[in-house]
DNA sequence: CATGAATGAGGCTTCATTCAT
DNA sequence: GATGAATGAAGCCTCATTCAT
């Protein structure tokens, strides 16, 4: 992994993102040392000062970078979508994809926060809970339209969002199902429970 | 010289784990230090190893206990039900309000579980999954019994455990909603998802 | 090698000065602990202090001991020697045999003198001091008696002593030699040298 | 909050190297800590790890780099000398000498074996074998030339280095004796013992 | 006489951060 | 932009010792 010693410029940058992406999901961020981090890219802590001021700042900008992401995706992931319906099965859809897909980010944006500053947490909570309104939205749309059966949209929300998000934890990509498997699974729970059809 | 007057034995042990518990949800377990421990109990740093060995047994220490009050409450909660479905109902609100009113137990029992060392790591992980398997044998007799459609029961039971347990994350005990309604909600969404009634 | 809990009395004293030459001179007097030591005896820490009032107190009562019982030892084996060979071929004897069967206590005595505190330093000093005297004299003796060829008797002794305890850190009991052969070998060495017969 | 001026990158090394010898010497390795070490040298504690990696690494590059100087010193001081004698004669006066310079080194390289943990130890008692050897090699060849008598040629040797090594005890600079003085009266108690001339 | 829990100092080591070169 | 050596605080843990029970 470490990269070749005397590497420059925005390269350098880079490696130490994926790096501290990588230590910070495997070891947690308190937990990881910038030590760790120097040696995995290849270059001396010190030098790390250069491409960044604080280790703090490290935590801020990879979860900034992963939050804007995130929100600029759905909203391309919803925008041809048209009725309430049809906009939560492309959110489910795109929540369980996107959070099979970029794993790391999205467990360190939940267990990380506690690390943050507050001026930071309040930046990325606020970031977060806009990506929830998205969702508590298209429920009380879904509601108001009489598609949806929900006694409190919050509530709902967070459930589903909980629900799938707790696929980074156990997916495996090489398991017994795809992606698109557990996607369909999920679309069914949330629209019918268990409830035989 | 010696001890303050108060604080005996196994009273200190006590304290000890309350302060610990708190401390671990706090900042979590790595960020937690045992200076903060200490002046939480009313003790010196030292002599906190009067009462474990490690910090690592500290925590260790916590998840089995939590973890084995868990298995056996659940247990006792499912014991007079008899069908599937009625037993899902009482899983259902077992689990609810075990984890509301035990929040800070199991928030760090899923997230300390990379703080500990790989035999540790086996024995809680291996209740764990006891825990899981309860809920995915009553999700396979209820398909059997044709109450329930399930395409993967276990794919459906982390589902179902991840929507439960994210209660533990922004439930307040004066907020909006009691944990019945709660429980409630959540109930009818396991069963039917959004589908109106 | 852990006493039966409970033992009582002098035959606890016992356990601790043996478990305690033991650890003294397998980790050193600083390097050793007193957890160590009581786990051995099979006591609590706590209950050393019955025994001793202080570590370094354990330190200089097992050398007074040693220098006691070493310095009457040579009286009595010098006694019945008549002229100055005698009495060096006596001493010698003597010193060989005694540091192979007490070989621990010889070498902390040697080692850990910097351990003792000033004014117990001096005392032990002084004993051994005492010691080497007795083999100062005999020499002083017999150069008198023109047997002996000395430049410089304490030089001479200090030789001589250095040779002999030197057994006790390469003497394997079961080794290719006896103690009696070797003492009869450095005995030949501290009359002729190497020269050939 | 930066160093201070002066002590830059190997001159730092050094100093702890010379403090470290001294402290060593004076306490012993086990009774020694860093915090003397890093006041002796001037430096914050913390600081001594851009030196050498751990306390222990300390101890075995010591005693690494006596041993190189002793065993490379020896091999100068033995080219020159033929026969076994003259061998052994320069073999005496090299080791009184050094011990009485390098009186520091010598002690702790005796006494701190047990402070190495066992990969450094072998390392260590291998050098000193090696040296050792080099004596055994000079009687064993004296004898076959008969020019000395030695019934075991090992127990002569590791008898002469002990007497010669304790010069390194209680040898002062400027004491009643000058190092080839005692050099001298030494060389001839290993050729001829006490006999007189 | 033994126990177990307390003290307070100190052990080695790691940390994020700074800065002259 | 990278290096290596520095800082000072803090990390976990062990120590000898004390003393109520």
């Amino acid at each position: 992994m470490a990269r070749t010693a005397g590497s420059h410029g925005p390269r350098t940058m880079e490696a130490i993102n994926e790096a501290g992406l990588k230590l910070i999901y495997d070891h947690g961020f308190e937990a990881m040392s910038l030590r760790q981090l120097a040696a995995e890219v290849g270059i001396q802590v010190g030098s790390l000062y250069n491409h960044f001021a604080t280790k703090q700042d490290l935590l801020v900008g990879l979860l900034k970078r992963h939050m804007e992401t995130l929100l600029h995706s759905l909203d391309e992931a919803l925008t041809p979508a048209a009725g309430a319906e049809e906009q939560l099965r492309a959110f489910v859809a795109f929540h369980v994809t996107y959070h099979i897909v970029r794993k790391r980010e999205v467990f360190i944006c939940y267990s990380e926060l506690r690390s943050l500053d507050p001026a930071n947490y309040t930046v990325i909570v606020g970031m977060r809970r806009a990506y929830e309104r998205r969702l508590i939205a298209i429920l009380e749309r879904g509601r108001a339209e009489g598609r949806f059966t929900v006694e409190d949209a919050a509530v709902a929300a967070y459930g589903i969002l909980a629900m799938l998000t707790g696929v980074c934890t156990w997916f495996r990509p090489n398991g017994r199902l795809t992606a698109q498997q557990v996607a369909a699974q999920y679309t069914r729970m949330v629209f019918d429970g268990l409830r035989p059809g």
